[in-house]
DNA sequence: GGCCCACCG
DNA sequence: AGTTCGGTGGGCC
C-alpha cells in the first residue's frame, strides 16, 4: 500500500517569492480597500495549483515567529543585510494566514525558530511515522532534508515553475554528495543571503571539491594537519571558527522544541462558504468565477455599488428550435438577444457553428441549422425587423457575418462589447465570459472553458454543451443591459455610445464587407523584381562579412558586426547588441551596414506588404477585407487587422509602391484620400485653450514655422530656414506626447541642455499649454481618469504609483489620451456624417478605409467632384473647436496616385 | 510566446 | 533609472 502523505509549507519563503514575483505589478494588486494583494494571489495559485490537487492527508504552513531566533543569538548579524520587509507584504502576512486557514491547512509557529526548523523537524517525525512527505518552499536550503522519503520542491521564475528534489538529483547536483553534505559546502562557501560568511576565498567550487574529499568540514579539520602547506590550507585554518559557526547557522534543526504532532495535521480541504466571502474581501474575481463554475454560490457583492445585480439568477431556459417550438420563436417581440458563434475570430471567412435567440420572458433557442436563418425563416424576420430590439455581442461582427447569409441585421439597440469597452477600455476582451466576469456576473463561462484553445480547440459534439453555453451567453447579454446602461449614463457616454460608437459599427461593417480591390498582378510583379534585390544584396552582405549567416537574426548579426568585425556596439537589448535603424545608422559610412540597411527595407516590403497582401486577397472577388477593431485601443482610435491597411508604406517610395496595387472595383472608378491637416495639434490648441497656438490657426499659418518663430526667437520679417522648421515640427509633436529632454536631444540632434531651453520656451510661448498639461494630470490623479471632447474615458491606475517610471508614463498618457483620443472622436463623427450624406446625395460611392486622420473613398469619375467636395465639407465642419479644421484631398487611379 | 525590428498616424 | 503616444506583423529563438 502508498504510503501516507505529509506536507510541509514553507509559509514565509513561499510569499517573499510569490511577492517579489509580481513586485513589478504591485500596485496593480490592491482591494477596495487599498490592501496589496500581490503575495496573496500568488500564494493562493499555489495553494489551489499543487497543494489541492496533491491531496496529502497530512499538511502544514509553517511561519517564522519573528527577527530574533537561537540564530541571531549565536550570530549578531544573521540575516543581517536583509532590508526590512516592504510594508506592501507585512500587511499581506496576516490574510495569508487566514487564506491558508480557509484552504484547510494548519498554520504554526514557534517563538525563537525559524519556519525552516519546524519544517525539518516535522518532516524527520513524519519520515519516522512511515509516511511521504514533501516539503514545499522557496529556499533551496531545504534541500539539505531530502530523503527516500523526503522530497523538497523548490518554485524558481517566481513561482511559476517547480524543481523537484530527491537524493539522485542532489548527487548530481552537487558531484555525487550526500544531502546532508549540502550545510558541510555551505558552511565553507558561506551565504549572503542570510549574511553568513564562510571561510574568505572559499567559493562553490573549492567548497564542493574539499567537501567530496573529507565528506564534512569536521572530518576536514581532523585531517587538516596532513594538508600540504598552502595558500587553501591557511584560509581553512584562519577560518575555522567561521566555518564551524556558518555550518551551525546553515544547519535546519530536526529536533527543534514544537508543540504539535502529526494529529493535529488533518487536511481538511478548502471551507468553501467561508473561502468565498474571503475571496470577495480581496477581490478575486477569477477565484470567485472558478467557484461559481463549480457550482459555489456567489453572493451579490457588497462593495461594488455600480455593479449590483442579481448574481444567483442562473436559471437558464434553453431548448433546440424544433418546427413545433418554431412557433414560439416566431412570437418573440420587444427585446430578444441574439448571439451567433464562429469557428474562428476572423468574421469574414469563419464558419457559422450555432446560434441562439429569446429573453428573459420567453426562454432562449438554440439550433446549429444555419437554414433556419435563410429563405422566409421567422428568424430572420425577426432580425430584419425594425421594431424588434436586440441585445448582441459584437454587433460588428454580427452585420457581416449575417450578410453572408443573406441577412441584413436591423434594430441593435445594445452592444454589450462596446458598451463594457466604452465603460472602460481595458475591457477589451473579445470574450462574453471573461468580460461578464469583469462585470461581476459570473453565471456564464469563458469560451477558453468550454471550447479550450489553440490545437484543443473544439466546439462539443453534445448539442445540451453548445445550447447551455449559447443560451448562457445570450441571458448575460439581457441581463447586463441595464446596469450598464446605468453606467454609461452616470459617465456621461450615453451619447458618445448611441450617436458615435453604434452607429459607427453599422458603417465599419459595410466598408469591410465592401473591401478594397487589390491587383495581384501588381504584387506578383513587385515580387520578382524584390526577390531578386534581396539575393543580390544577400550576396553581397555575405562578402562583405566574410561568411554567409541569417541576416534576418539580429542575434546572428550583432555577432557579425560587433564581434567579427569588431564595431563598437553603440546600445543594447534585454538580450544582446542591438541592430536597430537607430544603431546602425549611428555607425556612420560602413558599406556592410548600408548592405543591412537596404535588405532590411526590402525584406520588410517583401514579407509584410507584398506576400502578406498576396496571402489574404480573397478569390472570390480580388479584395482584401480588413477587421477594425472598435474595441482595442486606449484612446478611442481603430485599429486594423488581417490584414492592416493603417500602416501600408508611404514614407519611403520604393515602399509607396505598394500603393498602387490598391485600385477602384470598378473600371471608370477613382480612389479619393481626405485627410485631415495637423488635427492633433489643432486638438491640443482647442482643448488648451491657448490663445497664441490657436492663432496660429486661426490666422491660417504653418504652425511648424510659427513655433519655429517662437522657439527659436526669429523677427516675422525673416524666413524659417527648413531645418528650423524641422526642429519645430518635432518639439510640437514631442509636446503632444510630453517628450522629456533626452527625447527630444536624441531627436533634434541637439545637447540635452539646448532640448531642455527649448522646451522651457515652447512652454512660455504657449503658457496655457503648459498649464493645461500641469491640470489634466492633477484631475487625473483626482479622478483616476481623463476624458476626450466626447466623454471618451480612459482609466489611468499608475498616476498615483511608486515607481517613477509607471507613474512618469501615466502622466504622459493622461496628456496625450484626451488630445489623440479626441482626433479619434472627430473622425468618427465625421465618418457617420459622410455616410449620411453621401446616402442623401444618391452617390454610388463608398467609404473603404480609415487611417486614423485620413478617410479613402472609391467613386466612379463621374461623381468624383461632387465627392469630393461633400466629403471636405462634412469633415471640416464635423464638429466646432476654438479652431478651424482643415482638410486637404486628393484624386487618382490608385491609391498611390490619390497623392 | 517573448523579443526584436520595421511599418503607419 | 529612464527618458515620446497609439497600433500590427514577420521572423527568430
Amino acid at each position: 500500500m502508498a504510503k501516507p502523505t505529509l506536507l510541509l509549507i514553507d509559509g514565509n519563503s513561499l510569499a517573499f517569492r510569490a511577492f517579489y514575483a509580481l513586485i513589478n505589478q504591485v500596485d496593480r494588486f490592491v482591494n477596495h480597500e487599498g490592501l496589496h494583494t500581490n503575495a496573496l494571489v500568488g500564494f493562493n495559485n499555489l495553494l489551489d495549483g499543487i497543494i489541492e490537487p496533491f491531496n496529502p492527508d497530512l499538511a502544514l504552513v509553517a511561519w517564522d515567529a519573528g527577527k530574533t531566533t537561537f540564530r541571531t543569538g549565536k550570530f549578531d548579524n544573521y540575516k543581517g543585510n536583509r532590508d526590512n520587509t516592504p510594508q506592501e507584504l507585512v500587511e499581506q502576512f496576516e490574510p495569508l494566514r487566514q487564506m491558508v486557514s480557509l484552504h484547510g491547512i494548519k498554520s504554526y509557529e514557534l517563538s525563537g525558530y525559524e519556519a525552516d526548523d519546524i519544517i525539518g523537524t516535522m518532516a524527520r517525525i513524519g519520515e519516522a511515522d512511515g509516511y511521504s512527505v514533501t516539503i514545499v518552499t522557496g529556499d533551496r536550503d531545504l534541500t539539505q532534508l531530502v530523503s527516500d522519503d523526503i522530497t523538497v520542491w523548490v518554485t524558481k521564475k517566481g513561482i511559476s515553475e517547480i524543481d523537484h528534489y530527491t537524493p539522485a538529483m542532489i548527487a548530481e547536483l552537487y558531484d555525487g554528495l550526500e544531502p546532508k553534505q549540502i550545510v558541510d559546502i555551505k558552511g565553507l562557501q558561506g551565504d549572503t543571503s542570510d549574511n553568513y560568511p564562510g571561510i574568505a576565498g572559499i567559493g562553490p567550487k573549492t567548497a564542493l571539491k574539499l567537501i567530496k574529499k573529507y565528506h564534512s568540514i569536521s572530518e576536514m579539520y581532523e585531517q587538516i594537519d596532513d594538508m600540504k602547506a598552502s595558500k587553501q590550507k591557511e584560509k581553512l585554518i584562519n577560518g575555522k571558527q567561521d566555518a564551524l559557526l556558518s555550518r551551525d547557522l546553515a544547519e535546519i534543526l530536526t529536533d527543534a522544541p514544537v508543540t504539535i504532532s502529526l494529529s493535529d495535521l488533518e487536511y481538511k480541504g478548502p471551507d468553501y462558504e467561508n473561502i468565498i466571502p474571503f475571496y470577495q474581501h480581496l477581490d478575486f474575481k477569477a477565484q470567485l468565477v472558478k467557484l461559481a463554475n463549480q457550482g459555489y454560490t456567489v453572493p451579490t457583492s457588497g462593495h461594488n455599488e455600480d455593479a449590483e445585480f442579481d448574481l444567483n439568477n442562473t436559471e437558464l431556459a434553453v431548448s433546440e428550435i424544433t418546427p413545433a417550438s418554431l412557433t414560439h420563436v416566431s412570437q418573440l417581440q420587444g427585446t430578444v438577444s441574439f448571439y451567433l458563434e464562429l469557428d474562428d475570430e476572423n468574421y469574414h471567412t469563419a464558419n457559422p457553428v450555432g446560434f441562439v435567440i429569446g429573453n428573459q420572458e420567453n426562454g432562449y433557442f438554440a439550433s446549429r441549422d444555419m437554414e433556419l436563418l435563410t429563405q422566409n425563416s421567422p428568424v430572420k424576420k425577426i432580425l430584419e425587423d425594425q421594431t424588434i430590439l436586440k441585445n448582441v455581442f459584437n454587433a460588428k461582427e454580427l452585420y457581416v457575418s449575417l450578410k453572408r447569409l443573406d441577412v441584413a441585421l436591423k434594430g441593435v439597440n445594445f452592444d454589450l462589447l462596446l458598451v463594457s469597452y466604452l465603460l472602460d477600455t481595458n475591457d477589451n476582451n473579445n470574450d462574453l465570459g471573461a468580460l461578464a466576469h469583469d462585470n461581476d456576473y459570473y453565471a456564464v463561462m469563458t469560451d477558453e472553458e468550454v471550447y479550450g484553445k489553440g490545437a484543443k480547440f473544439a466546439i462539443p459534439e453534445a448539442d445540451a454543451d453548445l445550447f447551455e453555453h449559447l443560451g448562457r451567453k445570450a441571458m448575460a447579454i439581457n441581463l447586463l443591459r441595464e446596469p450598464l446602461l446605468e453606467l454609461l449614463s452616470k459617465h456621461e457616454q450615453t451619447k458618445l455610445y448611441e450617436e458615435i460608437e453604434l452607429p459607427l459599427t453599422k458603417i465599419l461593417a459595410d466598408m469591410e464587407s465592401t473591401g478594397i480591390t487589390v491587383d495581384s498582378e501588381q504584387l506578383l510583379q513587385m515580387r520578382s523584381k524584390l526577390t531578386e534585390r534581396l539575393s543580390e544584396l544577400e550576396q553581397k552582405i555575405y562578402q562583405q562579412a566574410g561568411h554567409e549567416f541569417n541576416v534576418q537574426s539580429p542575434k546572428q548579426l550583432g555577432v557579425v558586426l560587433f564581434e567579427e568585425m569588431k564595431y563598437t556596439p553603440i546600445k543594447k537589448t534585454k538580450t544582446g547588441y542591438s541592430t536597430s535603424v537607430e544603431v546602425l545608422e549611428k555607425m556612420g559610412d560602413v558599406s556592410i551596414v548600408a548592405s543591412i540597411l537596404a535588405y532590411r527595407q526590402v525584406a520588410k516590403i517583401q514579407s509584410t506588404y507584398v506576400e502578406g497582401l498576396l496571402r489574404v486577397i480573397h478569390g472570390s472577388d480580388s479584395k482584401v477585407h480588413t477587421r477594425y477593431l472598435q474595441t482595442l485601443t486606449q484612446t478611442g482610435r481603430l485599429s486594423s487587422v488581417d490584414p492592416n491597411l493603417q500602416n501600408i508604406p508611404v514614407r519611403i517610395e520604393e515602399g509607396r509602391q505598394i500603393r498602387k496595387a490598391f485600385v477602384p472595383s470598378q473600371a471608370d472608378w477613382q480612389i479619393l484620400s481626405a485627410d485631415y491637416s495637423q488635427i492633433e495639434l489643432r486638438v491640443l490648441a482647442h482643448i488648451t485653450g491657448d490663445k497664441n497656438l490657436q492663432a496660429a490657426f486661426i490666422n491660417g499659418e504653418d504652425i511648424h514655422a510659427a513655433t519655429a518663430r517662437r522657439i527659436f526667437g526669429i523677427k516675422d520679417d525673416e524666413p524659417v530656414e527648413g531645418n528650423i522648421r524641422r526642429q519645430a515640427k518635432a518639439v510640437n509633436f514631442g509636446i503632444v506626447y510630453g517628450i522629456s529632454d533626452f527625447g527630444l536631444s536624441k531627436n533634434i540632434g541637439v545637447s540635452r541642455k539646448e532640448a531642455k531651453a527649448i522646451i522651457e520656451t515652447y512652454f512660455d510661448q504657449y503658457p496655457d499649454v503648459k498649464k493645461w498639461s500641469d491640470d489634466i494630470i492633477a484631475s487625473a490623479r483626482e479622478k483616476g481618469y481623463v476624458e476626450t471632447i466626447a466623454h471618451r474615458r480612459r482609466y489611468l491606475p499608475d498616476i498615483k504609483a511608486k515607481r517613477f517610471n509607471a507613474r512618469s508614463f501615466a502622466e504622459r498618457t493622461a496628456m496625450n489620451s484626451p488630445i489623440q483620443g479626441s482626433a479619434a472622436d472627430i473622425i468618427k463623427i465625421a465618418m457617420i456624417k459622410v455616410q449620411e450624406a453621401i446616402a442623401k446625395a444618391g452617390l454610388q460611392a463608398h467609404m473603404l478605409l480609415q487611417v486614423h486622420d485620413e478617410l479613402i473613398f472609391e467613386a466612379p469619375e463621374s461623381e468624383m467632384a461632387d465627392l469630393e467636395e461633400l466629403v471636405r465639407n462634412v469633415m471640416d465642419s464635423a464638429v466646432t473647436l476654438d479652431v478651424p479644421l482643415l482638410v486637404s484631398s486628393h484624386v487618382g487611379a490608385s491609391w498611390y496616385d490619390a497623392k
